[in-house]
RNA sequence: GCACCCGUAGCUCAGUUGGAUAGAGCGCCUGCCUCCGGAGCAGGAGGUCGCAGGUUCGAAUCCUGCCGGGUGUACCA
């Protein structure tokens, strides 16, 4: 079985070295077309290389400071001057002209202060132009890239913590789509395995078709936990589970029907999550479809010489590269996930062609892919270095350890539906409360804003870091939150309904000068630049962020009393309203990339 | 033992391709609904960036060694 989550017990003596990563995915973190403006004057103004000045510009700590800064200390040492003296010179020698509204040193660096109108006239018309496109990018050509993640285990329910798997891996789909890639949407499906021979053993005495028809899943969770609790006064059960397996792999029909039955009632079950969370997988193959593609790999493997026989079980010996032992066959013969996983490999290169094959998966199976690709590099295949483990944080629990054998785990649907109960109370209460009609479509609405902060508040972690499950976090709706986050764009749709006035970029620029503005105008600019860094880094907290900044931003100029969007002004009532409407739009794009949908009002 | 991940405010986390006085959210305290939706906004208190060295004009960021937590380390997946 494949479930990518459960720890293994693999052992190994040597410790190993993590494989080098492929190249790097991107070369500079670019900054807006602006900081590339800015640098082109400092790099002619102090006879340097565009791109060496372009790499060294940064923001400055405070909006007083200007918006792009270059410090001078490098060329300083290399010129032998103190800093503050190089930054004078630099500045002295730069014209103040548009987009820059002034350049001066501050101390050891030079700073550039933007003009507002100017930023908004170049930013916010392309945010209306683009559409549902702003932001996106083609840095993939349409190249695929296979993102394996989800993958749970069919016959066990589908819990909290596959959720981190299967969000993570949603939105990476989604922002490789979003920069150009063609992704390819892959669950593998755990529905193999000795664990099925576990089921089938405890099936004979205690399996009830009816009952497996009423309860689904849960009743095969049930039957799991049985199984282990027996195990405990009779240990025989585990060859009787080996048995099992046996059979089912021989093609026994009996065994071979209640698989499938087990198969179909967890799918079914697993469909409904899927669905609630709005992803639909390009691939939905689970390992037995790699059963008879194993042959093929291990003949291979034996060819090339790459097989030893070790305490009878069949290994690729991995010592010299730290990686242990990799077994790809037991001592009885039969196949391990390694196996599995080297013909699932190979068979998506056939028929993807991808340029990176992601692998979703908990961290704590980094030594499983290392070893994957090891052996794909010594079997020759070139394409080794573009299998990439994307590991995350293991999900912990607050006050109890849950162990999945004893059937303790907090189930998914739980938790969805109990975001979604309280956001259907928060809105119908919000509605009473500020004397609004309800909406007419209650239950759809507490479903999106629910669910978005279930998976924004997985998101927002940078992935690597082990996240505390904690039922007040996650259905929190306040601070940095997805229902935060819809709610900036839905009270821009509700003004945008109700002012009535078309969408414009007819406007006067020069009434978005303002400070306020045009931090946002840079966010927003910004945005693709999170998009770029996040598919390099296979890293969705980089657009959570991003997102963050800009409803933030907005929302302070929102709350001021002497920044009303709607007033008498009509020609400041269209510029603001283009500007509120590119934040909705910005906002509706990047929270679309992560898998989440957003209201227009709540 | 060895390897990998993590260690930043009371809590949860940004910031980690070296750059200016280390930033948010939650919680706590203070304000803000005659005015576009208060799921909001503003302000305040709160920090030896795990510890100790080192490199550097400059270190939360890079290097070394420790400490703490997590994970892995051959017939489960």
């Amino acid at each position: 079985m494949v479930d990518r989550r459960v720890p293994s017990r693999l052992r190994c003596d040597a410790g190993w070295d993590p494989l080098p990563r492929p190249a790097p995915r991107t070369v500079r973190p670019s900054m807006s077309r602006f900081a590339r403006v800015f640098a082109e004057s400092i790099a002619a103004a102090a006879d340097l290389p565009v791109d060496d000045v372009l790499g060294l510009i940064g923001a400055p700590p405070k909006a007083e400071m200007g918006q792009l800064a270059f410090p001078c200390f490098q060329i300083a040492k290399a010129r032998h001057a103190p800093p503050p003296k190089i930054a004078a010179e630099i500045a002295a020698e730069l014209s103040s002209d548009a987009p820059f509204t002034a350049i001066k040193a501050f101390g050891p660096y030079v700073n550039a202060f933007l003009d507002g109108a100017a930023v908004a006239r170049d930013v916010l018309p392309r945010v209306l132009a683009e559409g549902e496109r702003f932001g996106r990018l083609d840095l993939g050509h349409g190249e695929a890239v296979v993102v394996d993640f989800s993958s749970p285990n069919i016959a066990k329910s589908f819990g909290i913590h596959h959720l981190r798997s299967t969000v993570i891996g949603h939105a990476l789909v989604n922002l490789f789509e979003a920069a150009g890639y063609a992704p390819v949407g892959i669950n593998h499906l755990g529905d193999w395995g000795t664990q099925f021979g576990q089921l089938l053993a405890i099936w004979k005495t205690d399996g009830d078709e009816d009952a497996l028809a009423a309860g689904g899943i849960q009743y095969l969770l049930d039957l799991y936990v049985k199984f282990n609790t027996k195990l405990e006064g009779e240990p025989g059960l585990q060859d009787e589970a080996r048995a099992c397996f046996k059979a089912l792999e021989d093609g026994d029909p009996e065994a071979r029907r209640l698989w499938k039955l087990f198969r179909d009632v967890s799918l079914a079950e697993f469909e409904t999550s899927y669905r609630r969370l709005g992803i639909d997988f390009d691939d939905m193959r689970g390992e037995s479809f790699y059963e008879d593609k194993m042959p093929a790999v291990l003949d291979e493997l034996r060819r090339k010489g790459l097989l030893k026989t070790s305490d009878g079980a069949t290994v690729v010996d991995l010592e010299e590269h730290g990686l242990g032992a990799a077994l790809v066959r037991k001592a009885d013969g039969s196949t391990l996930y390694l196996t599995r996983d080297l013909a699932a490999a190979q068979f998506r290169r056939d028929t993807y062609r991808f340029v990176r094959a992601l692998y979703v998966v908990g961290g704590a199976q980094a030594l499983h892919f290392a070893q994957m690709t090891k052996v794909l590099e010594l079997l020759g295949r070139d394409w080794a270095g573009a299998v990439e483990h994307v590991p995350f944080g293991l999900m912990r629990f607050k006050d109890r350890k849950m162990s999945t054998r004893k059937g303790d785990i907090i189930p998914l649907a739980s938790v969805l539906d109990r975001a979604v109960e309280l956001a259907k109370e928060r809105i119908v209460e919000g509605a009473r409360e500020k004397g609004l009609p309800e909406p007419d479509d209650v239950d759809g609405l507490a479903e999106t804003i629910g669910i978005g902060a279930v998976v924004f508040s997985d998101l927002k972690n940078r992935r690597q870091r082990d996240i505390v499950f904690d039922w007040d976090e996650v259905l929190s709706f306040e601070g940095e939150t997805g229902p935060y986050l819809q709610y900036t764009a839905a009270r821009i749709a509700s003004m945008e309904q109700k002012s009535g006035r078309p969408i414009t970029t007819e406007v006067d620029w020069t009434v978005l000068d303002g400070p306020g503005e045009l931090a946002l105008c840079l966010a927003l600019e910004g945005l693709s630049d999170s998009l770029r860094r996040a598919v390099a880094e296979c890293e969705p907290s980089l657009v959570s962020d991003k997102l963050l900044e800009i409803a933030s931003l907005f929302s302070t100029l929102y709350a001021r009393r002497d920044w009303k969007v709607v007033s008498d002004d009509e020609g400041l009532t269209d510029a603001r309203m283009l500007l509120a409407h590119a934040v909705r739009q910005a906002l509706g794009n990047g929270l679309g990339w992560l898998g989440i949908q957003v209201p227009d009002r709540m």
